[in-house]
DNA sequence: GTCCAGGCCAGAC
DNA sequence: GTCTGGCCTGGA
């Protein structure tokens, strides 16, 4: 995609951005560390910068950074390169559910997050609510990560890396980070991830199935976590992650009540094909915001 | 006090 | 393979 773009001072703007709506994109369930500021911009800290995005008009104007730092991060990272218009125009045809769900969720984009901050941060979601989930995240990285920065006065922390969480106890990460029952499981995995026993790299270049049989392999990790790790940092459009709420609007709109999770999955893959994971945000997002099917 | 939230796991069938 | 109950935590 050809964007128009100018940089000033510390500043990138994306100018006549469409696609591109902060909230839409921050708080579709997809990333648990953008923190909304005064001024209704968005901070958060990821691949050991900090950054700031705000809407302004017509435009996208990200700041604390430079043009070096959009090449190389952030262009890959707000998946700058996909054409989200067209994606949304191929799933609102023949589909007046998909339609509306995607006028509800205009703006979003699936970004490309880190592997092994995804890997944990969705093994905490488990049975878990988002307020806590951020909760957990962001204690974890303040008090295992490193100091990247501070922003408008407050100190951003980098996601700590496999060997550092492989060596906390199970008993101080649920002290600490309020994790529960997951606690055994953030550390064994780390543990796995950190000896080099499961490869986090390999996946890039694996299917979406493939990927999903590995990932499945760390304790935590089940049909759910997987197919969102996939989606959320592995670049695979085919995944599509079947939580309550994608449960209860693809109950509501085209199947029966009660149906079983798996075969969920399987009408996801059957109607959406590798547009399945955009389809699932959009629908995730309207199904949450508006208590579809609930 | 009771219920349950963006699932996983172990055990039973 | 499919189904069920239990699980930390904390807010309703």
């Amino acid at each position: 995609m050809e964007y128009n773009i100018l940089e000033i001072e510390d500043k990138i703007i994306l100018k006549d951005m469409e696609d591109f709506q902060p909230k839409d994109i921050f708080e579709c369930g997809q990333a648990f560390r953008w923190t909304l500021e005064e001024d209704g911009s968005y901070t958060s800290v990821a691949y050991g910068k900090v950054i700031n995005v705000k809407r302004d008009g017509e435009d996208i104007v990200l700041s604390n950074t430079n043009r070096e730092d959009f090449n190389n991060i952030w262009y890959n990272y707000f998946d700058l390169a996909r054409n989200y218009g067209n994606i949304k125009k191929i799933l609102s045809e023949n589909d007046p559910v998909l339609k509306e769900a995607t006028e509800f969720g205009q703006g979003i984009r699936i970004l490309n997050q880190e592997p092994f901050e995804m890997i944990i941060s969705f093994i905490i979601s488990a049975n878990n609510q988002i307020p806590r989930i951020k909760k957990s995240i962001d204690i974890i990285s303040s008090q295992y990560g490193k100091l990247i920065d501070n922003y408008k006065g407050v100190d951003y922390y980098s996601f700590p890396g496999p060997e550092v969480l492989s060596r906390v106890s199970p008993e101080e990460l649920r002290e600490v980070a309020k994790v529960g029952f997951r606690d055994v499981r953030i550390v064994e995995t780390s543990m796995m991830i950190a000896s080099g026993q499961f490869n986090m790299v390999s996946l890039f270049d694996m299917t979406r199935d493939q990927g999903k049989e590995e990932l499945m392999k760390l304790p935590g990790v089940g049909p759910k976590v997987s197919d969102c790790i996939l989606l959320f940092a592995y670049n695979k459009p085919e995944a599509f992650p079947v939580d309550v709420w994608v449960k209860r609007v693809m109950e509501y709109f085209y199947l029966k009540k009660d149906t079983n999770v798996k075969l969920i999955g399987q009408e996801g893959a059957r109607l959406f094909g590798n547009l399945a994971g955009f389809a699932q945000q959009y629908l995730f997002y309207f199904a949450r915001e508006q208590d579809i099917g609930k």
